[in-house]
DNA sequence: AGATAATTTGACCGATTGGTAAACATTACA
DNA sequence: TGTAATGTTTACCAATCGGTCAAATTATCT
């Protein structure tokens, strides 16, 4: 018999770790590109190698499979900011968080992509956490970027649009990954696209921080 | 009798200019918040105020209608790269680009969210658009900034990678709004908003690209 | 005003949507 | 090994999807 949906969340089975696995992996394929409203359980069934009515029994729904992809992918997306550090000297403190942004823009592009379909339908699953966790950890960071102003270590400027920059620039190369192809040409798609934007990012941040 | 879709090629009626324009803002509404896939035809008829064939009539399907609406959009996205000028000095004409662009996000939100849904999905009704018509654009002002850094009046850089910063930069505050509004908190998202986006944009990318 | 062309609508179509029910198959464990 | 819990599938449902059609309405022009 079909078990209750509580006993899940009391003992999980192998079978229960893999398959969720699985599903999550084919929701963030699907939902990464069409956004919730335009993704389909078919779809995801489909790039899982699942059944429709298999998924929902370990998603009971759309939604649920969204939440709990949206909740899996949320920590690992917060880590380079959390790893922003007061002690370091500002220069390789913004210049590491570049990279790590650029890092993850470039081998995480769905999870990017995910979140950004999410802002453009103006966060309907994740407001709470932009309110809450979210904007607690970059009012955190702004602070850090505040004392590095006052010693006279950056320029003065504003620590909130500074973020937002760092953000939008580096998000870029996977929300906008086509377009940067299309422009750049197939022949500087390679690796070394990589290592100009690092490049160039660089030296915008830290020339345009550098106090006079 | 219906008429033959042809002839409204042939002969505008007042009431197809009006109900054509009607129509294209409700989808504007409509796509730039879910995509194409996302989006239906019944929800843009009620936003539109008119029945689901009425639309029909003057847009034969859905595709039609959103082929419509981004070559209507696209002409004036592309207005501020345009304005782009080798004449005036970097200073003025990257600070001039960086206003034009933000007062864009500012002013058209709903355009650059079109733009970027169409992105995410992987552009494919406009790639070729990208491949072609924006890539020539966006080499003849590359030549332009590549000029100024040979005769040494900004710093030695990469001009697609400067351009694809503003770009980012720019757009990030009409399709992360939400995101920004959260961050900010509802009292920092006055009029005030806009021109600290702005100064913060000039300082960075002034100072980023002043020469050594 | 009357004829004709243009516009609008309700009723409807087959396909797809998210989701369910129950039979069937497999696994874990005593 | 038996059996109860877990996992999978087929068949299905009502709602919604993009789109059609013919009838009804309105605008246009002589």
């Amino acid at each position: 018999m079909a078990i209750p949906r509580a006993a899940k969340t009391l003992r999980r089975t192998r079978i229960q770790e893999e398959k969720e696995e699985q599903i999550l992996e084919a929701a963030l394929d699907v939902f990464s590109v069409s956004g919730f409203r335009g993704s389909t359980i078919d779809q995801i069934a489909e790039v899982a190698g699942m059944s429709k009515p298999n998924l929902l029994y370990y998603f009971r729904t759309k939604e649920a499979m969204h939440r709990a992809l949206i909740d899996r992918v949320l920590f690992n997306w917060l880590e380079p900011l959390r790893a922003f550090d007061a002690e370091g000297n500002p220069e390789s403190e913004i210049r590491s968080y570049i990279r790590r942004k650029l890092e993850m823009a470039r081998d995480f592009p769905r999870e990017s992509r995910l979140f950004a379909n999410e802002m453009l339908q103006g966060a309907p699953h994740v407001l709470d956490m932009l309110k809450g966790p979210l904007k607690e950890l970059v009012d955190e960071k702004a602070a850090v970027i505040r004392t590095w102003i006052k010693s006279g270590k950056i320029v003065r400027c504003d620590p909130y649009h500074l973020i937002f920059s760092i953000w939008s620039t580096t998000q870029h190369y996977a929300d906008f990954d086509v377009q940067v192809r299309a422009v750049l040409g197939e022949e500087h798609s390679g690796d070394g696209r990589f290592e100009d934007a690092a490049r160039f990012l660089e030296q915008l941040f830290i020339g345009g921080l550098r106090p006079d």
